[in-house]
DNA sequence: ACGCAATGCGTGGCAGACTAAGCATCAGTA
DNA sequence: TACTGATGCTTAGTCTGCCACGCATTGCGT
C-alpha cells in the first residue's frame, strides 16, 4: 500500500530540499500551491505526488523540472540533462552582496568543492 | 467533469501517434501495459494520464519521455536553465556539494545578506 | 502562569486515474 | 444465414492523489 519504496525515496529527497531552503511545510505549501497536509504525507513516503505537483514543487524550489521527475523515478534515463546553473555565476550576478562578500563566498565554495573531491560521497545524513 | 482542454489535446496527439504506428487500442494496451478501456477514454479527452502511464506509452512508442511530458502539458515552457536563479537555488541544486556543505554555504550567504542590510527578495518565504 | 502563533501530523471525504467485464458494430468466411 | 474475431466504446467499481479541517505539541512574548 503506502510504502512504495520510490515514494519513500522521493519523500526523503523532498524533505532534504525543504530543510536546505530552511522553510516549513506550510511555507512550502504556500509557495507551491500544494496543501501542507499532503506535503507531510509525501515527505513520509505515504504517497507519490503527481506530475502536476512535481512541477509546482520544482517551480517553488527554482529547480529544473527534469530533476524532480528524475528524483521521483519517472525519468528512467535522463541522458541529455543540462547541468544546473553554476553557483559561481549566480554569486557574481547577485545584487545583495558587495564585491568583498562575493569573493569570500566564492572562496568558501571553491574550498568545499576541492574538499569533497578528495573524499568519496558518503550517503550519511 | 472530464473534458479538460489539455486532456483533449493530448488525446488527439495520442490517437494520431497510434494511427501512425498503425495499431489498435488493444495492441497498444498490450504493448504498454495500460488497459484498452482507459486508452479509449484518454484518446477521447476524458482523462489526463498520470506520469507513469505517459512513461509506459513513450516506451511503447519508442519515443523520448520528454516528448510525452511536453505533449501532455507538464513540461511547461521551461527550456533548460532558469534565466536568473537566486544564489540559494543555485546552491541547493549544485551537484558537487553534499547536504552539509550546502547548508553551511547557505548559512554564510544569509549571514552576508543580513549583514549588508535589510531584506529584499526571497521567492520562497 | 497565560496566551498565541507556528509547526508537524491525523482524519474524512471528494474527485479523478485506472481496470475488468461486457455491449455494439463491422469484416471475413463458410 | 449464422459464426468468428477484431475494433472502439460504456459502465461499475476500486484505489489513491489531494484538500479542508482539526488536533497536539513546542516556543516565544507578556
Amino acid at each position: 500500500m503506502g510504502t512504495d519504496e520510490a515514494a519513500r525515496a522521493f519523500g526523503d529527497f523532498l524533505q532534504s530540499q525543504r530543510r536546505l531552503a530552511n522553510i516549513s511545510q506550510r511555507q512550502l505549501a504556500r509557495a507551491s500551491g500544494v496543501s501542507d497536509s499532503y506535503l507531510s504525507q509525501v515527505e513520509r513516503g505515504l504517497y507519490r505526488p503527481s506530475a502536476d505537483v512535481l512541477k509546482a514543487l520544482a517551480h517553488a524550489f527554482e529547480m529544473p523540472i527534469s530533476t524532480m521527475f528524475a528524483q521521483s523515478g519517472l525519468m528512467d534515463a535522463a541522458p541529455e540533462a543540462a547541468p544546473s546553473p553554476s553557483i559561481e555565476a549566480a554569486i557574481r550576478n547577485d545584487t545583495q552582496l558587495n564585491a568583498e562578500q562575493k569573493s569570500a563566498l566564492l572562496g568558501v565554495y571553491k574550498a568545499f568543492v576541492a574538499e569533497s573531491r578528495g573524499e568519496p560521497h558518503t550517503p550519511l545524513d
